[in-house]
This record gives C-alpha cells, sequence and structure tokens, in this order.
DNA sequence: CGCACCTTTGACACTAGTCAATTTGGGTGG
DNA sequence: CCACCCAAATTGACTAGTGTCAAAGGTGCG
C-alpha cells in the first residue's frame, strides 16, 4: 500500500472522472484508482447483472455489494461480498458471470477495462496484481464451497462470522466488534441457507455468549475461539 | 521460485522430457508443456497436499485429479476435477490451497513455476492466457457453488452429469455417453452428499430414464432436456 | 403516529443423513 | 475355469437437521 496523503479526494456530486494531473501513465493499481471515476449506490441498487457487457472494472471504496447467481426459478446464490478495497469485475469473459447489487449504500470507482489492460500492458507487475486478485477470488471461493457443501448451519454462521471478522481486521478495524453491512436474507443466500435458519443460529451463539447482537447488524465476537471450535465442527463425536 | 533450468524427472517411466527440437523460447502454452516432464499418479496417489509448496503448474493429459480440501474433523470436499487439458497449481500463493489426487490412472506434464513465469514475462499472451485459466477456475467454482447451496440431490447429480457431459463434448467426445473417472464417493464429495443420496440419486434418473448405466461409471445421457429441467428445478411448483 | 420491512420465534413437514445389510464387480489364487 | 475375497455400490429402515408456513415482535421512516 502506497501513502493515500497527497491523493485527491472526491466529494459528492459531479464527480468528474479525471484531469491528467501528471504525464506518466498509471502504474500501481492504486494510481489507477485514484484517478478513476467514483459512482455511488443505494442499497438494492445493482452495479451490473450477469450477462451484461464486461466493461469496466470497480474497486469498492465505502459500503458492500454482493455478486450472486440466480437460478430460472429464483433461488439466489450469492457468491461473495464485496468489501471496501476489493475489486469487481475481474476476468476475461466478454460478459459478466454474476450479478452485483449493493447491499448497503456503497461508493466505488470504475476504470474501463480497455483502460486497465493497457496499463497492464505497459506494465507487467500491475498485470501481476489483477491476476493475484483473481487468485484470492479463488481461494475465497473454495473456502465457500467447503462451507457450502459441508458445514452445518450453526458451523456456517460461525464460519461467516469469522470470516468478515478477519476481513475487517485485515481493513484495519481491530477489536473484536464487526459490523455486518447486509440484511439476513444475504447471509442466507450467501450461506445457502433460509433467513429462519441464520436467525435461529444467531440466537443460538448469542444464548451461548460466543456473541453479542450489539445491534441486528453490529456484532460483537465474544469469543473467537469457540467460534471458531464451532466452524471447525467441534460439538460432533470427532472423527 | 527459482530457475529449474533442468526440470526434476519423476523415477518410472522413461518418458523422456523433451527434446530441444528448436532454439526459440517457447512462447504458447502449448508449447510450454510440449517440453514439460510426464509424471503418472496411481488412483489415490497425491500430486500434492493442502499447504505443500507451490513449485509446479500441471497439465493434465489423460485420466482425472480431483482438488479437495479437508476439514478438522476428516469431512472432505472436492472444489474441482481437473480433466485431460485442464491446468492445475496455479495463483499467486506460496503454497496450495488445497489438496490434489488422482482419481483415475493420470498422466500429466509438469512445469516448474519459475520457468513458467519466466515465459509468461517474456510473452504476455501467455500470461494473458494463465489468467484466463485462473478465470475459468473461478467460473467453475461459482458455479458449484450456487449448486451446492441451492440445489436438491438430484438437481445436484443432474447438474453434475451435464457439466461432465459438456466438459467431454469440448474436448471432442461427442455422443450422450460420458465417462466419470471418479467413484461415488468422489462425487459425493464434490456434490456435498453421501454416497447412499448419491446412489439413490442415480438410481432415480435410471428409473424415470433420464439416464442409462452402461457401467457404474459409465453413463448414457438419454434425455439432456429432462435433465437440465431437473437441474433447474422443474418438479417444484415454480417461483 | 402508523405503516413497511426486517427479524425473531414457534409448530410441523420433509429432505437428506445415519446405520446396517445386501448385491455387484474386479482381481487373485487354487 | 471357478471359487473366493475385497472394495464399491445399492437398497432399506429410521432419524436428525433444515425448510416451510404462520404469526408475533422490532426498528426506522414518512
Amino acid at each position: 500500500m502506497l501513502s493515500l496523503s497527497t491523493i485527491p479526494q472526491e466529494r459528492a456530486a459531479p464527480e468528474r472522472a479525471w484531469q491528467p494531473q501528471s504525464r506518466s501513465a498509471p502504474s500501481t493499481l492504486a494510481e489507477c484508482f485514484q484517478i478513476a471515476a467514483v459512482r455511488r449506490l443505494e442499497p438494492r441498487e445493482h452495479l451490473f447483472c450477469e450477462g451484461d457487457p464486461r466493461t469496466h472494472v470497480y474497486r469498492v471504496e465505502t459500503g458492500a455489494l454482493c455478486l450472486y447467481k440466480v437460478m430460472a426459478d429464483g433461488r439466489r446464490q450469492i457468491v461473495s461480498f464485496a468489501l471496501p478495497g476489493d475489486l469487481v469485475g475481474l476476468g476475461t469473459g466478454l460478459s459478466h458471470m454474476v450479478s452485483a447489487q449493493a447491499t448497503s449504500p456503497t461508493r466505488l470507482r470504475s476504470l474501463a477495462t480497455g483502460a486497465l489492460d493497457q496499463a497492464a500492458r505497459q506494465d507487467p507487475s500491475l498485470g501481476h496484481k489483477l491476476y493475484e486478485a483473481l487468485s484470492d477470488d479463488l481461494h475465497s471461493a473454495c473456502d465457500l464451497i467447503l462451507t457450502v457443501g459441508q458445514r452445518g448451519a450453526i458451523e456456517r454462521v460461525a464460519a461467516f462470522l469469522l470470516a468478515i471478522g478477519r476481513r475487517s481486521a485485515r481493513r484495519g478495524q481491530a477489536g473484536s466488534i464487526i459490523v455486518l453491512p447486509m440484511t439476513r436474507t444475504d447471509i442466507a443466500d450467501f450461506l445457502g441457507l433460509t433467513i429462519e435458519t441464520v436467525s435461529r443460529s444467531f440466537t443460538k451463539l448469542k444464548t451461548s455468549s460466543v456473541i453479542r447482537l450489539i445491534e441486528t447488524s453490529v456484532v460483537e465476537l465474544v469469543d473467537k475461539e469457540a467460534l471458531q471450535r464451532l466452524a471447525d465442527g467441534a460439538e460432533r463425536e470427532a472423527a
């Protein structure tokens, strides 16, 4: 990460795209996005839908998006949550393979795929950064496959809370209090459960004093070790 | 990653690695692997385990691998099957994020990551191919998340058979007869089901004449449209 | 203040998991 | 060639964990 001290901050409305502040082409990912246009989304507003042409790559500044797929009969599976710092829209297809919708008020920056590709051609290390970001996405996807394929309801919720906790920690939010910038429905569609089961799982974790519900979307992870044990499936007769 | 210009040969078969047929550095992915060392794996033999240092990238020639993660208590989730033509071991981490095990007699070629990275630096289009392969893996992972998170047992098996069918078609195996180079246990661990449930689902599909079991691992997809409807969740009161 | 929407809680149904027995298939040795 | 053996697959009976349906709180906004 580089110093953000001198970065031109965008303010509210006009959101001009960029002014060529220096003649040198941007070479780092951070520099690319510093000159990128800002966009705001209201909760439930879509950034793009599955099948739409893939025109831009986005970086979440604040708020959160969910990336999801839907089946013909309406069942929805959220494949990942994009939180501040995350890139959205990577990949090589001509069209998006998932839909992207804000789950809370969200600010993000957008960069035309063409511009990014060109910058990557000029600077291979930038290309590597994109490769790395995609690799991280795949890593997260594998973790979710494990969770959804093997864990029971409480295990899934425990794993989810720990994962969100780790991500906020990596963004500097120390401490054991985490904010969930999404509804129970979103969590359910992410974990492959129903809202009722998610709600019941929260209640059980609360009752057993492993977590504390400060608000419905603000959770204190009181006992992370216990949460980890639950996520790993203690409570079984061991294998 | 260091340069392993003299690629480590696996013992066993003669299978000489390469004869420098031309002095020009290989530039396409296919060329890179044509000069790569061959390796053979027996069923159940591991190529690498989760956490092992990531030293090589592999391409499956014949046979099949499963890539999986295991939980502390032994539950296993297969994250993908690598079939002929597929690349294994991509990504940027220092160590593998999954284990890789042959599910049938398998022949593959291995390329040191350092050599591949170097080749990619010389030819950006090769780097793009790797990026594309990783993007495809992510795409497949998302499909599996949808399957495991939202579909019922028969829906999962139907979707699995169709996916395998599409993949063999892409490799030139036309027709509706597919070979499953893995056990029922592997299929179960891939779909997040038990072997009993997988077996019962096969039986139901067979009974309703949607598939025909030529051998336990050779299936004829008699009615692909019906299979697709099943995978999409017809049989529900529509949403 | 009251209306929506989200969340929580309860009662019941049903899918898939568990446990157990049987059948099938492939390989080995007499 | 056949008998046997082991592993994998199938089938059955029963159970547990989630989903479904329904209703009752909470919370925020107009």
